[in-house]
DNA sequence: TTGTAAGCGTTATCAC
DNA sequence: GTGATAACGCTTACAA
């Protein structure tokens, strides 16, 4: 292993300069930061990650945590869980050329309890990206006593930074789309209760039928958790019991979207001539499902790239004041919604 | 932060004591072993990885690297990749309770060539789990220079530690399964050509066929890219020239399929009325997809956690012998096959 | 069984 | 501009 001793050696200057110029600091005569780096290409020289974590006290990684419902995870009951794998993307797009390494962990929780991140206790990382999920209070002030650059990523966490998808806006973009098609009895399968985006949603929802002049009924707006059978049993219950149906359908979520597709397939009703749906999301459920749906698009992977920016700048400078960027979204049409005239 | 040091002193031993202990080095009277112990719980000392890593010239973590062809990602012009992710739970999954923090990194390749890993270079890790993906020997090699322990997921790949899957006797099964219900004129969409795990899948195609004494029949073996697009035009093809059609398909991968799915559903073709569909892969493409296809399953976080334990076997020792692991398929019925009588 | 001390590869402080 | 040198937190001979 070429150290930087060797490097110096070579170059016939001492270990201080090398690490100066490595450093890129602007003392160094310009003819000798070329010796050394001409040395340091020829023998192949990099940095000890670890030495520098030790002398500078500062760590070379960065983390991202999500959170894990194990017994559920990829199946018909739950969630997909591919917001992670595409705000990942982003994340690890925008690293490339850093200096940092990025970990990544699952977090279990048990009893509602989330545990604290392995790479936080053991004090790995510089500062950490926090995906989505339900987490309390408790969980994430335990970390920030710990490590204090802190992003949340999906949500609008107060008093943290923060990149969030405007829910209000795209459900609301969602209905106005339906109603714009002419719909004017549509049923909006939203996400869980007790949950900040299902309640913004519902503002949107709300927003959207009050502009049009649309009542809003309690019976058209039902709330789900994430998951295929969620939106399975959501739609047929209002196709069993009720003797009116919608025109339209909107799905708080990918996954609903996939029950509702599903129970619609079984009833042989087709989309768009029997009825129309919608959703939100546009994961590659909705990119690779059958048939395809208009779907709300958030630029997932712009979710992590702004991500990353908010960690560094909050690195850089602890004390910066609190942020949150909201992600834009667009409508994707894919054809799924029935132009109607009422 | 508290240091081995400051234990050391609250203990009143020295550090090499304090180290010994935390090494679980038999040699420390248990007493002294105890009382080290506790003064650790109450001044909350955690070991400083970076001066492990420093001492021992040993890295604590390991690697996953998966390969992006960015343009098509998430795209139904491209793969969902969804296997990297499946496995990648097999990974943390396992990865639990060990010392090693999990580095993840995208590899870009421009032209064919792909880069080699940044946390390679650098020297970031212990170990390497390279996920599926197309490299060429060259990559592979220059990778096993600079790091011995590698282990490849996904394919059997000569002269390395590998965890493969049986995509030979799973086609079989899949084919054979069509055979037992009936089926006599079977269309294959397999992978893209030049891949070994196409090669695989055409042998078990062809077993199978050989076994019921059907004759193998070009035009019903089609080769297809992993993506929707490509499955839509293979079955678009088949539909549009033949005047015969096949009373079933079985498709190469989930993405494939997902592109026939949505031919059928434009063309008002129902599944399994008119025609019966089984597929390769079972990711959550078909788990949430519409209609539910079945489909050869093939526990991809068991490959994960396979992979993870040859890494560590052969970290623990790098003259072991080449192994390579095969995870086992099963299948798993949803209904999408009709059972016909000729 | 425990303590002393050297050393891992780097950065940072301070002379020169 | 550059070079000694101490320091970072830990492991590991070797000595006691």
């Amino acid at each position: 292993m070429v150290t930087i001793q060797d490097v110096a050696k070579a170059a016939g200057v001492s270990k201080s300069t090398v690490s100066m110029v490595i450093n890129n600091n602007p003392k160094v005569k310009t003819e000798t930061k070329y010796k050394v780096l001409s040395v340091i290409e020829k023998l192949g020289y990099v940095r000890n990650v670890s030495a520098v974590e030790l002398t500078t006290k500062h760590k070379q990684n960065l983390g991202v945590i999500r959170f894990q419902r194990a017994e559920l995870k990829n199946s018909f009951e739950g969630d997909p869980f591919t917001f992670y794998h595409d705000v990942a993307n982003g994340i690890y797009r925008e690293l490339q050329g850093s200096n940092y390494g990025l970990l990544h962990e699952e977090i279990k929780s048990t009893n509602g309890i989330c545990q604290i991140p392995q790479m936080v206790k053991t004090n790995r990382i510089e500062g950490l990206l926090i995906i989505g999920g339900i987490f309390d209070k408790q969980f994430i002030e335990t970390i920030r006593e710990k490590i204090s650059s802190v992003v949340i990523l999906g949500v609008d966490y107060p008093d943290y930074d923060c990149v969030a998808m405007d829910s209000k806006f795209g459900t609301y973009t969602g209905i106005k789309y339906l109603i714009d098609h002419g719909h004017r009895d549509i049923l909006f399968i939203n996400g869980p209760e007790f949950t900040t985006s299902t309640d913004l949603k519902e503002e949107g929802y709300r927003l959207a039928l009050a502009e049009a002049g649309i009542p809003f009924n309690e019976k058209r707006h039902m709330k789900s958790p994430f998951s295929g059978s969620g939106g399975y049993n959501a739609i047929k219950e209002v196709f069993e019991k009720d003797t009116t149906h919608p025109t339209a359908i909107f799905t708080g979520s990918d996954s609903i979207a996939a029950g509702v597709l599903r129970y619609f397939y079984e009833k042989r009703i087709m989309i768009p001539e029997d009825i129309s749906v919608a959703t939100f999301d546009d994961s590659i459920l909705t990119e690779f499902g059958t048939p395809p749906l208009t779907s709300i698009n958030m630029n997932k992977e712009q979710v992590g790239i702004e991500g990353y920016r908010m960690l560094k700048r909050r690195i850089k400078n602890p004390k910066a004041e609190r942020k949150c960027v909201t992600v834009p979204y667009k409508i994707i049409d894919r054809g799924s919604v029935k132009k109607i005239t009422g």
